[in-house]
DNA sequence: TAGTGGTCTAGACCACACG
DNA sequence: GTGTGGTCTAGACCACTAT
């Protein structure tokens, strides 16, 4: 549906890659070669390639080329972060929600300092476990504006948020920002989850915002310690200094 | 030095935008504004403003125009990871750096499977630990792959080590892949950190790329729980489906 | 309708790598 | 030298937001 050149190039070339049809460390045509290959403009080539670079699927070298990097094998980056239920999923393990809880509830007061409301605005909550290899080692607990989604049930929680969001409600989330620390577990933590002698979790804290910028989520992820994992693939960027 | 436009207006947004001297939600003068008031291209206008978005400052919507974006306040996401070193280095706490060891040994079989190297290589071990307001709660082990570092002190080891691989042996670093799990303590983390009672560290295992793709480096930083954070900033990129 | 950002073109010159 | 990627230009058309 998206007729965008430059996506459709870095769609091929990533999926290549990534199921390896394409070799790590073979060298790409040129851009010369893709633009007439595709017979577009060479900025357009050069779009689709910044964008591979990006996400971890190629490497430019002045002078020389663009090279497959090795992505595919166990080191799966793929743009920023990943974490340990991706990371399964991947892999072909399937993990389960079990959703505990699903409603419109007054916004928590510990709640409305993550999500910058009045105080008196009501939020979505929903509470979710996520069962991996029969042990409960992902508590979600989500908190929507309600303002914003009108509405959550259990069905739409037991799958996929997001889609729901994007596709019904028509939102475009934009940009977030994920804040990781380690904390005491919760008594909360220990009846929802199977936390074994761990005596904490790892937090990641996400603050989603929509295109218009409005902060419309947070998310508290509490993962078992031995659970837990996350994947950064980062590139240094013109910008950075020293 | 780099007399790059395009960098130049990045930087000079960037700053402006970090300082607060453009408060958050300000809109930003007109891609078209931008182009007279540089008199260069739109296009090269569009590769600062990009710059911009992917590193948080500033966040585009089609049809009414660039804003920025609250950093500087508390949230400092500023592109891909910040580790709890950074963070404090940023609000104006100084971290000390204790040099434990600095020597040239054959490689470790543990971190040969991490550097890839033949088992025959032999590398530069740099052990440091990160005292932050008088505690020891990270510790660095980095090794260098000494085919590539021929020679490190530990005076360098005090300092910069990656100002001196740019500007002494002008090495590019060009991007790396960061893992981040949470293990059992070892007894050398007993020895060498202020663990108290914690009985696991987070370790971020960063495995260091060249220019020319070489992996070259790879450090292990092993953080005590309560001083742990990262902050990740991700933008939706073009590429992801769903 | 006018203004905005998103995409794309067809050129150009440069810095770097390699034989 | 030739070929590569990096930067930049001066246009063009589109989709979206406002009024």
């Amino acid at each position: 549906m998206n007729t965008n050149i430059f996506l459709q190039i870095y769609h091929d070339y990533s999926e290549r890659i990534q199921s390896g049809e394409i070799a790590a460390g073979t060298k790409l045509p040129s851009e010369n070669d893709l633009t007439r290959e595709y017979g577009i403009s060479r900025e357009t080539v050069r779009k689709a390639l910044q964008l591979l670079s990006e996400n971890g699927f190629i490497h430019k070298i002045k002078g020389k080329g663009s090279f497959a990097l090795d992505i595919g094998r166990m080191n799966f980056p793929l743009s920023g972060l990943v974490s340990f239920k991706e990371m399964s999923e991947r892999i072909g393990r399937k993990s389960q929600t079990i959703v505990y809880k699903t409603e419109h509830i007054p916004i928590p007061h510990a709640v409305a300092r993550h999500l910058e409301t009045d105080k008196h605005a009501t939020v979505w909550q929903v509470i979710r476990a996520r069962n991996i290899e029969g042990e409960k080692v992902i508590l979600d607990k989500d908190y929507f504006r309600s303002d914003i989604v009108p509405l959550l049930t259990t069905e739409i929680a037991s799958g996929s948020i997001y889609a729901y969001l994007e596709q019904e409600l028509n939102l475009q989330i934009s940009y977030a920002k994920k804040v990781i620390s380690v904390e005491d577990a919760t008594t909360e933590d220990y009846e929802l989850l199977d936390l074994k002698e761990y005596t904490h979790v790892v937090v990641v804290r996400n603050y989603v915002h929509l295109e218009d910028t409005t902060l419309f989520q947070y998310t508290e992820s509490r993962h078992r310690l031995d659970k837990f994992q996350f994947v950064d693939f980062a590139r240094r960027s013109p910008g950075e200094e020293k």
